[in-house]
DNA sequence: CGAGTGACCGCAA
DNA sequence: ATTGCGGCCACTC
């Protein structure tokens, strides 16, 4: 097991989602929980905003397959991007079970 | 330096 | 099913 020796929650969320690959989708709440924080979920999304916007957050959503409200351009961008990338969206929504991926 | 906000999540009523 | 509240970290003013 590698650790990071970053030691620094954001440090940690930027390797995750740089990690996440291309047609795969994660939540806040999960990410925030292979941090070490589950109930950090709140700060995900902060980083996401004041962190790198280089990194795919658009592959970032809710624990229950929706998009993120601030994102560029909107859910409707969002969702847009997230087809870009290969990911069918149902209903306005991520069909988790099939795209939802997990870090090893 | 102090205080407030934020792209969420889980539970309770 | 919907609404309200607490909780964590980092960044901005």
């Amino acid at each position: 097991m590698d650790r990071i020796v970053s030691s620094q929650f954001r440090d940690m969320v930027f390797e995750i989602v740089a990690q996440i690959p291309k047609g795969k989708v994660m939540t806040f709440g999960q990410i925030a929980a292979i941090c070490g924080e589950p109930r950090a979920a709140r700060v995900v999304g902060g980083i996401a905003h004041y962190g790198d916007p280089r990194l795919p957050w658009q592959r970032v959503v809710k624990k229950d397959g929706s998009l993120a409200e601030g994102y560029y351009g909107g859910v409707v961008g969002h969702q847009v991007a997230l087809e870009a990338e290969g990911v069918v969206l149902n209903n306005g929504k991520v069909p988790m079970s099939e795209y939802q991926w997990n870090p090893q």
